[in-house]
DNA sequence: TATGGGTTCGTTTTT
DNA sequence: CGAACCCATA
């Protein structure tokens, strides 16, 4: 701790007013070391302490004091949170090197996600590890799609009891994996009641693999398990120690055993590795991510790590503060600190009781307005919610009251049919072994079904060139005519990419088989000339398509078209999707049981703990104002329009009684406003969960 | 063999 | 309430 003192006293008296702005613990993390020989440092960066900022603030020093930008590798959950990285550590270096700065900064290039650095340091070393450089990336649903065809071919559909559907044998190779887990303890553990299929699914499992392999195609996990197989590699091992002095990582908390085993295998005595998270905010075990990586990170080494504290809030008032820490205390296990600021309120966290799920909506499109009318803009107002679904009836709301809004998180317009036609056409192009791809392009041609697909498909692999393969194909009669067109733009695609041109010529192509498909076709077509747009961003195909799968544009919008940048719009998000984020006033949506916690939920006792989390992260992103909503009732799904069957529901268990007193109750709309109204009881009892409990 | 209609099922979070 | 699956028909 010494060090850190002595670190500070010397940075102050050196010109670096660019460090003025921290505190003491700030900069403590920021000068941590001096030079590329710095022992482990690990942050624990509480809500709202500046993390990012602390972070930026460390790159950027390591850049003036010499480190050279293009081997520093800095690992963020999202692309936005790269840019956003890559975006202040230039500010800050131009306060040091003026114009030099942004030279040197465009050398930190090695900024991503682990999977987008990844897929960029496999396709460096590809040929050394007997890869094909011009792989594909399977998304998830690509993944289960494959899933699914290995699947039936080994004659799992067909099994007496039923067999685990694709989604799910996709899930459980994924934890396994990602868990670094035998395959029993992975069913022991999260998929009891697959157990008895832990034969057949190694057998699955197994093909699955020759499957991608002979297809040239990588999924997500395959990212981080070659890349970790590489680094059991000691010849490659060596060349990818020695392109990084320094390794940043951001949300460690959310990292899993084989992100982990990445960074050791990088980094085998901790010199010049920072992480950085808050082992609060950890929200993604249902991704294998382990908590326990923080936890011992300090005891990984040789030489222990040194390790800064940041509980200094600058996001909340005292009272958002003393409601989140009130919530978050009544966990079982934790680690830390509680947060404290120095920003005074007298506004406690609203408890919002309303009717239901309608009257919700009209509470926040009311206040949403009056806050805006009182000077907060749209955009510094967030809805957060714990599915994605939760949403519904306030988008339908916003959209009748006209008021804008861009929705993250839950289902992408990557996602939607039509785009997913032409990215697998590109695909395709790029890598003809896809079979996932081409299989679903095939389709596309009247005429043309699973069996026709599937054997131009294996024609194609037959013939020495695909396109050769494809042409020469017999296709059936009916799809005689639309053949050679589809052939033709292959053949261009396969010869030569021009890019973003590509692009277009599918749409081109794709536009008649769009109308003949769907109804919509006029919206459907906007996507894509969306998609075009998004596209002119990228240096080539090949770009482009690996870094929309492995990061795609995460926002859908209320209208047609996202709104333009200057105008204003509110934001919904789901609370992983708000990790990170901040604005003036949070609504949280549906803050009742059975969705904070979700039910799936309540059974393990580790997964009602990540819950709580949630709603902690949620309460922590709002600087000024909290509305906690709680309709009472729930209309049960799947009746007609006017049934009136419905479940009550209460407040989420994570705010028991005892800490009541940080929150201010209230009822909207209060009762004199509704005089035709009779006021709702006070509901005492959790029907809800009675009703679920006569089924268990 | 392709396709459309009808039916059933299950229903979180995401790289 | 929407997507995946099955079955009958052209």
């Amino acid at each position: 701790m010494n060090l850190a003192v002595l670190d500070s006293t010397v940075a102050a008296a050196a010109p670096d007013d660019y460090l003025a702005g921290l505190n003491t613990e700030q900069r403590s993390a920021v000068v941590h070391g001096e030079g590329s020989a710095a022992e482990p440092l690990l942050i624990i960066a509480g809500a709202g302490s500046g993390k990012t900022n602390t972070l930026a603030h460390r790159v950027a020093h390591l850049i003036v004091n010499g480190a050279d930008p293009r081997r520093i590798l800095l690992m963020t959950f999202s692309r936005r949170a790269a840019a956003e990285m890559t975006r202040r550590v230039e500010r800050i270096a131009a306060m040091v090197l003026g114009d030099k700065a942004s030279i040197m900064t465009e050398g930190l290039t090695w900024a991503g996600t682990f999977h987008a650095i990844g897929a960029r340091l496999l396709r460096d070393h590809a040929l050394e590890i007997g890869l094909d450089p011009a792989f594909t990336i399977h998304d998830r649903e690509d993944s289960a799609d494959l899933m699914n065809l290995v699947r039936h071919e080994l004659g799992l559909s067909k099994t007496e009891s039923r067999f685990p559907a694709k989604g799910t044998c996709l899930a459980i190779y994924s934890r396994a994996v990602n868990a670094q887990a035998e395959l029993e303890a992975v069913l022991a553990k999260s998929f009891p009641w697959c157990i008895g299929w832990a034969e057949e699914l190694k057998t699955l499992f197994g093909a699955y693999v020759e499957a991608k392999q002979a297809q040239n195609v990588l999924d997500y996990d395959d990212l981080l398990l070659w890349w970790a197989q590489m680094c059991a590699e000691p010849a490659i091992v060596e060349q990818l120690r020695s392109r990084f002095d320094h390794i940043l990582v951001d949300e460690y908390q959310d990292t899993n055993r084989l992100q982990a085993t990445i960074l050791t295998a990088l980094k085998p005595d901790g010199r010049g590795l920072t992480v950085v998270g808050d082992d609060a905010q950890s929200i993604y075990s249902f991704r294998a991510a382990e908590v326990r990586n923080i936890l011992d990170f300090p005891g990984l080494f040789p030489e222990p790590a040194r390790i800064v504290t940041l509980d200094r809030n600058y996001r909340s008032t005292n009272t958002v503060l003393d409601a989140a820490n009130a919530v978050i205390g009544e966990a079982a296990d934790r680690f830390i600190k509680n947060l404290w600021t120095e920003r005074r309120s007298a506004e406690k966290p609203l408890l919002v009781t309303v009717r239901d799920d309608a009257e919700q909506a009209n509470y926040v499109c009311d206040k949403v307005l009056e806050e805006r009318e009182s000077g907060t803009r749209l955009r510094a107002q967030a809805v957060l919610f714990r599915a994605s679904h939760h949403s519904g009836p306030l988008e339908v709301e916003l959209t009748r009251r006209n008021i804008p809004f861009v929705k993250f998180g839950g289902l992408k317009f990557l996602d939607s049919a039509h785009v997913k036609d032409v990215l697998a056409l590109l695909r395709f192009a790029e890598n003809p072994r896809d079979r996932v791809a081409g299989f679903r392009v095939l389709q596309l041609l009247p005429g043309i079904g699973p069996s026709a697909a599937g054997a131009a498909i294996e024609a194609m692999e037959r013939a020495l060139d695909p396109v050769l393969g494809l042409q020469f194909f017999k296709v059936p009669a009916r799809a005689d005519e639309d053949w050679p067109p589809f052939v033709d733009l292959f053949s261009a695609l396969r010869t030569r990419s021009t890019w973003p041109a590509d692009l277009e010529r599918v749409r081109l192509w794709y536009e008649p088989h769009l109308e003949r498909v769907h109804e919509d076709a006029a919206a459907r077509r906007a996507d894509l000339l969306q998609l075009e747009q998004i596209a002119a961003g990228y240096p080539s195909r090949e770009r482009f398509l690996t870094d929309l799968t492995l990061d795609p544009p995460d926002a859908t919008s209320g209208d047609a078209g996202p709104p333009h940048l200057d105008e204003d719009y509110l934001i919904l998000s789901t609370i992983h999707s708000a990790k990170g984020q901040e604005w003036t006033k949070v609504f949280l949506l549906n803050t009742v049981d059975g969705c904070i916690p979700i039910d799936l939920a309540v059974g393990e006792r580790d997964d009602l703990e990540e819950e709580r989390r949630l709603l902690y992260v949620a309460m922590t992103r709002a600087k000024d104002s909290l509305h906690l909503v709680t309709p009472q009732r729930f209309y049960v799904s799947g009746q007609s329009a006017w049934g009136d069957r419905h479940v009550y529901a209460s407040r989420t268990r994570f705010i028991p009684d005892h800490i009541l007193d940080r929150f201010e109750q209230i009822s909207w709309p209060p009762p004199s406003a509704a005089p035709g109204r009779a006021p709702q009881p006070e509901v005492r009892i959790d029907l809800k969960t009675k009703m679920r409990g006569m089924w268990r």
